[in-house]
DNA sequence: CTACAGTTGAAGCC
DNA sequence: GGCTTCAACTGTAG
């Protein structure tokens, strides 16, 4: 059987295997590595860790080159990712609960099936990667290792010690950038060595993104002797050791490069919803029909490759037309994407408060009571604790749904940590990424990127706004499901003999708010000013901040009185 | 130094 | 549904 890798197929020159160059450059810090002529180098690896697709894989294409007789395919399942957590406060590990996990088997379970519909197959190992891959590259003979550059801090000390020893040991090393659209230390070198902090700048500095590899496989080189390795074969969820988990509900997205590929196919149908798809209308509330692609974990995983994706995007809006742009636009999202990403690689520290110099430095309040009741669906705000519970069932929320349960954790109402809330959203999602997560921790927590801390979500009237009868929360709220529309986002506001009716006490069967929102929105409002004074005349500061913040104050204070300044009412002015 | 723009706020008005 | 006000942040381009 073939392989035919896009199920749909754009109009896209497919170069044949011989003639196409390298479509995908090295990381300029790791160029691959030139070894001396030797028996070993017809033995190739290729590493997977993301990246978990054939199409557009640059490691793989390049594995399988240069008269390569034997190719080795490898995923390692790392314990750091699976081992067991019975304190963690879901089933799972300690990094991830168990929908994750089972997108990660279901990925590489498909991996598997493609590899071996190609002559080859996945092989499998259990342990320490690093040095895992090492002993097997020496008892393999392997002459020439390929793996996807990886820009995460665990990953970069992981790889290195790989590539290290690999050197070492005369292996050749290609490690191409192919998780992103663009390599971010490109982006931060056109930057002057600094990442760019914003999006405009970002998008400024990028340009276009090379193309995806378009090349078919109808073989691949036939997997050599493993010797005494114990090659596993994909588990079931319920094999690694996580405890009963037979009345745990799990996720409706499964992972794996064939539903990415006809998840893609099934989003890009509608050519007209893609021309004119913009972020901030989508409705949080949908959830019988998710408002966007749900492409995310795919992208994560590595399921579906960004440059194609991008690539069928832009082939849609040349045959549309008209369309809509960055960063709203279908293609803006994904530029997202790679600015979290640039942004995090050029960020000491990024995962943090302390020590992050991008991060403003708040006094969050330590409060475990709270943060329990935020992250077991109990605020007594049914549409903060509906999306806590979609969360935690499908490991997938709308944009929109995080922003107001981020906003609610931090800066909006509880004034907790981001980086408890980090922490559970990275456990929970099947699309957690650490740049990606932790970007928009920072963002909706107004420590960067964004700083309009007085714009706070209201936990009833923004999901109203989408949702006025409350569907959305009767679903995941089925204690609420007979509450009167005029109550279902108030509940607590509802006369007894309602809530007797509705079969729902308010106090006993459902919680009371755990803050009064009007009250704690206030407080929080006033902590952040406080806050962002003291970053200014703290000694966080870089000097001769804290006199353009004067001029800024003095600036507001001269305004009183004055005609209006802001950019709309301008405009308008000078229109008349 | 200044002006401006910033993916996605709420509430009140018409 | 569109507009204004509320109170007022920051990084960046010029």
């Amino acid at each position: 059987m073939l392989f035919q890798i896009p199920a749909v197929r754009y109009p896209s020159t497919p170069s044949p295997p011989s003639s196409s160059s390298s479509c995908s450059s090295p990381s300029p810090r790791n160029p691959p590595r030139r070894s001396p002529r030797s028996r070993m180098e017809s033995n190739a690896m290729v590493w997977f860790r993301k990246g978990l697709r054939i199409h557009d894989n640059p490691a793989l294409d390049h594995a399988r080159r240069g008269g390569c007789a034997r190719l080795f395919p490898v995923f390692v399942l790392d314990p750091r990712y699976l081992e067991p957590d019975p304190t963690a406060f879901s089933p799972g590990s300690a990094r991830s609960g168990l929908n994750r996990i089972r997108f990660l088997l279901d990925s590489l379970a498909d991996l598997d099936s493609a590899l071996r519909s190609l002559g080859s197959r996945l092989l499998l190992l259990r342990g320490e990667p690093a040095p895992l891959i090492c002993r097997v590259l020496k008892d393999w003979n392997i002459g020439k290792l390929c793996f996807e550059f990886d820009t995460e801090p665990y990953s970069l000390a992981r790889d290195k010690q790989v590539s290290d020893f690999a050197s070492a040991s005369g292996i050749q090393v290609f490690s191409p950038v192919s998780h992103t659209l663009f390599n971010p230390a490109d982006i931060i070198e056109k930057n002057g060595g600094r990442a760019p902090l914003t999006y405009q700048s970002f998008v400024a500095l990028a340009g276009k993104p090379p193309e995806p590899l378009s090349v078919t496989y109808h073989e691949l080189p036939p997997v050599g002797d493993t010797g005494e390795y114990q090659l596993l074969s994909v588990p079931k969820i319920e094999e690694l050791g996580y405890g009963d988990i037979s009345q745990e509900e799990f996720s409706p997205f499964r992972g794996g490069e064939s539903e990415a590929l006809r998840r893609l196919k099934e989003s890009l149908k509608d050519k007209e919803w893609v021309a004119k798809f913009e972020k901030p209308k989508g409705d949080p509330s949908a959830f019988l029909k998710p408002a966007t692609t749900l492409l995310s974990p795919y992208l994560k995983f590595g399921c579906l490759s960004s440059r194609y994706f991008y690539q069928c995007l832009h082939d849609i809006y040349k045959s549309v037309g008209k369309h809509t742009s960055p960063p709203v636009s279908l293609a803006g999202q994904l530029l997202w994407r790679d600015f979290f990403y640039t942004v995090a690689f050029g960020t000491p520290n990024f995962d943090c408060m302390r020590g992050n110099k991008i991060c403003k430095q708040v006094p969050w309040r330590d409060d475990e009571e709270l943060l329990v009741a935020w992250r077991e669906g109990q605020t007594g705000y049914p549409w903060i604790d509906a999306i806590m519970i979609q969360l935690k069932k499908w490991g997938w929320v709308h944009h929109l749904a995080r922003h107001s349960v981020a906003c609610f954790l931090t800066r909006g109402d509880l004034f907790i940590h981001w980086e408890k809330g980090r922490d559970v959203f990275e456990r929970l999602l099947i699309d957690s990424d650490w740049a990606i997560n932790n970007g928009n921790w920072l963002w909706l927590s107004c420590s960067s990127f964004f700083y309009q801390y007085y714009r706070i979500y209201s936990p009833i009237s923004f999901g109203k706004k989408y949702d006025p009868n409350g569907n959305y929360i009767r679903h995941f709220l089925p204690v609420l499901k007979d509450m009167p529309n005029e109550y279902i986002y108030e509940p607590w506001t509802a006369p007894l003999s309602v809530q007797k009716k509705a079969r729902c006490i308010i106090g006993k069967d459902y919680p009371k708010p755990v803050v009064d929102h009007d009250i704690a929105s206030k407080e929080c409002r006033k902590k952040m000013a406080e806050a962002y004074a003291s970053n200014h005349s703290g000694e966080n500061v870089p000097s001769g901040r804290s006199s353009n913040v004067l001029r800024r104050k003095l600036q507001n204070e001269n305004r009183e009185g004055s005609p209006p300044t802001n950019s709309k009412q301008r405009k308008k002015h000078s229109l008349l």
